[in-house]
DNA sequence: CGTGTCCTTTAAAGGTCATC
DNA sequence: GATGACCTTTAAAGGACACG
């Protein structure tokens, strides 16, 4: 009827055309959806197009930066962790499981669960006990401060804290250690107990940074300590009181500082190159478990079993990547975790002495039979 | 085949049964789902059973209690801004027109867009031209920084980021002003500066903190100024530069604190109780224009134009409310809507000393010649 | 009325394929 | 092999209704 009148709709956050639905959690349109996707999982990073990542990203047929363009990609916020569902295709039908009524499927149509499945539920799981016991210590605490998150409460740390939930943690991955990794039942408790010990600070390291990113994105200013605390990296002089630590405290304070800018430096730039998916860090928590230092003295049969479980995580890797991502080549993405999972032993290594140190101090404070017997 | 082992499941983040699905961006069941939806949509509040607003709410055959159990949907991040999708049994069929095909609908099949639709379109439009020009200038600031966000840049503010944001924001408006409110197109430009000028001020009110819910959402630590930058209410000094202000640098400073001190004390808990939905911050948007001081003098001819406004947008915001939130009776959410058009109208008188002197420092800093016109 | 179960609808994700 | 148009599938939102 009326002549139309000019409109203003939504455009591509990205390049700028007209768009009609939102893609990955921002308006987008669906050639910047289709790219992003394809980026995120090859694990590829281009070159920028003229070297200085400043390229304008606009549909000016054919020829956008694909540096620039997914760079602008993840500046928008959008977000993608790997597909949500299962290749139907790809899934072979060894049994006619009657699992169709009402209890759900595990994810999969498969009778048994796979390796990564069951650590990523046990992962979860643990994560759930601990966010319980983490509400009660934080309620308990006279001076918690919330941290400003638009989405969760989340508290700064302080020393009490940080022990208090790190006991939390430690039994809690003691729970998930033996539920994720039931072939090592076969162990003995002293040999399991030692491996543990080896895995709790690696385990400590990658979940940090892994929660970091889950729940802050892109912004580098605060440190996940635990599933509801995390430090302020802008004044991590706050985070140990003036009588926290005792006679250690500058002591404690200095080991602190250089754990944790040395490990920023060595593991963020290789986690912010992989950007690995969750499926991806569940397949981390096996592997650091394998990775055992050689010097160590450790049985032989001890190495066999660690070995057996590292087979099993790289199969069903594989079997992701193929299956579930799609990837017909995915020695990208698998390199880019193996590089991850080096840096971490070497950053391990680098820090026995603080993590014997940590030990120590947490012996100290320790509340719980459990921990008490592992660390004795 | 082999007995069922106990694979935890995911619970109900509210009431702990277990739960298949998300809703409202979490998991919990789909009775805390629909309990959520229809608690936001009345838009009444109930009294807590036991007084202390410490009750467990697990399902425990009846009598959660109602209070606690919508805080706790509040506390786990639950969100829901009104129906999605317009209801269709309600919508009339005046027209069929061929909109069918490739041009999307704008969300209605109505033939002509209602005013609370033109508003929204209007309003979105001028925030995106108004994100393209302050990433501009937040881009030519030396010492910008970012607020740690997870999912936008958003950036602090200084006085000078301020004023130039400002100044957009203004100009962007009063576009926003010219298409959103048409029918004042027949009054004299220099009645529609002096309306603008009465309207900018309350618009930069109630946007601000409409932003700051729809960025930080419960966190009371950061104010959005614009659509980019944000304000520290913890450390409110750092805005003002030691060099900013000029003379009136003391003045200026107490100013701008008892005026965001009485403001928070003033509109934040109405806006708190009443919890808008982006359709009712537009209906805002033009109603606050409606209130109109009667110690001004604002000739009848004009009173009318905009009383025609309001009770286009009344009727528009009742078919909203029946139609599109299903509600019965919505006297709740509209007391709640006036009264807080009432407390944006009362805070404005009370802070014209500050609007006005505000006026004057812009003034001095104004370089768009659109901004010396009006303000001269 | 307020509640919770069940069924329908749809926005956004997954998947395919011709083109370069 | 990368891209983007174009289908197919599904998780989560809307809506109806029986119960108290
Ligand atoms: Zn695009
Ligand atoms: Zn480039
Ligand atoms: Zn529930
Ligand atoms: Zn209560």
């Amino acid at each position: 009827m009326t002549e139309t009148p000019p409109k203003p709709r939504r455009k591509c956050l990205i390049c700028s055309v007209p768009v009609v639905a939102a893609h990955f959690g921002m308006d987008c349109c669906r050639a910047c959806a289709s790219f992003f996707k394809r980026r995120k999982l090859s694990g590829k990073k281009f070159a920028c197009r003229a070297g200085d990542r400043k390229c304008l990203v606009v549909k000016d047929d054919k020829f956008m930066c694909r540096r620039c363009r997914f760079d602008r990609c993840i500046e928008v916020g959008m977000i993608y962790d790997g597909p949500l569902r299962v290749n139907k295709k790809g899934a072979d039908l060894m049994e006619n499981s009657p699992s169709s009524s009402d209890t759900a499927s595990p994810s999969t149509s498969r009778g048994h669960e796979s390796i990564l499945e069951r650590i990523g539920r046990e992962y979860n799981s643990s994560v759930d006990r601990r966010r319980v016991q983490e509400e009660r210590i934080l309620g308990e605490c006279e001076d918690r401060k919330l941290v400003p998150h638009p989405t969760q409460k989340i508290y700064l740390a302080n020393y009490r804290t940080s022990v208090q939930t790190y006991n939390v943690c430690v039994a809690e991955t003691l729970i998930f250690f033996r539920e994720a990794f039931p072939s090592l039942l076969e162990l003995s408790k002293q040999e399991r107990d030692l491996l543990f010990k080896g895995y709790i600070a690696k385990f400590s390291m990658i979940e940090s940074h892994y929660r970091t990113r889950k729940v802050w994105g892109e912004v580098k200013r605060y440190c996940m300590g635990s599933v509801l605390i995390c430090v302020d990296l802008e004044c991590t002089e706050r985070w140990l009181g003036e009588e926290d630590g005792g006679e250690n405290r500058l002591e404690l304070l200095e080991s602190i500082r250089s754990y944790s800018n040395d490990q920023f430096a060595l593991v963020l730039p290789m986690l912010n190159k992989a950007q690995i998916t969750s499926k991806e860090f569940y397949a981390l928590l096996a592997l650091v478990l394998c990775e055992i230092d050689s010097s160590s003295h450790i049985p032989d049969y001890v190495l066999a079993a660690v070995d057996e479980i590292r087979a099993e995580v790289f199969e069903d890797l594989q079997r992701y990547y193929k299956e579930e991502m799609g990837l017909s080549d995915f020695s990208t993405r698998l390199g880019n975790l193996m590089t991850l999972n080096h840096t971490i032993q070497e950053c391990n290594s680098l820090f026995q002495e603080f993590f014997r140190m940590n030990t120590t101090i947490f012996d100290l404070n320790q509340s719980e039979d459990l921990i008490k017997e592992l660390f004795s």
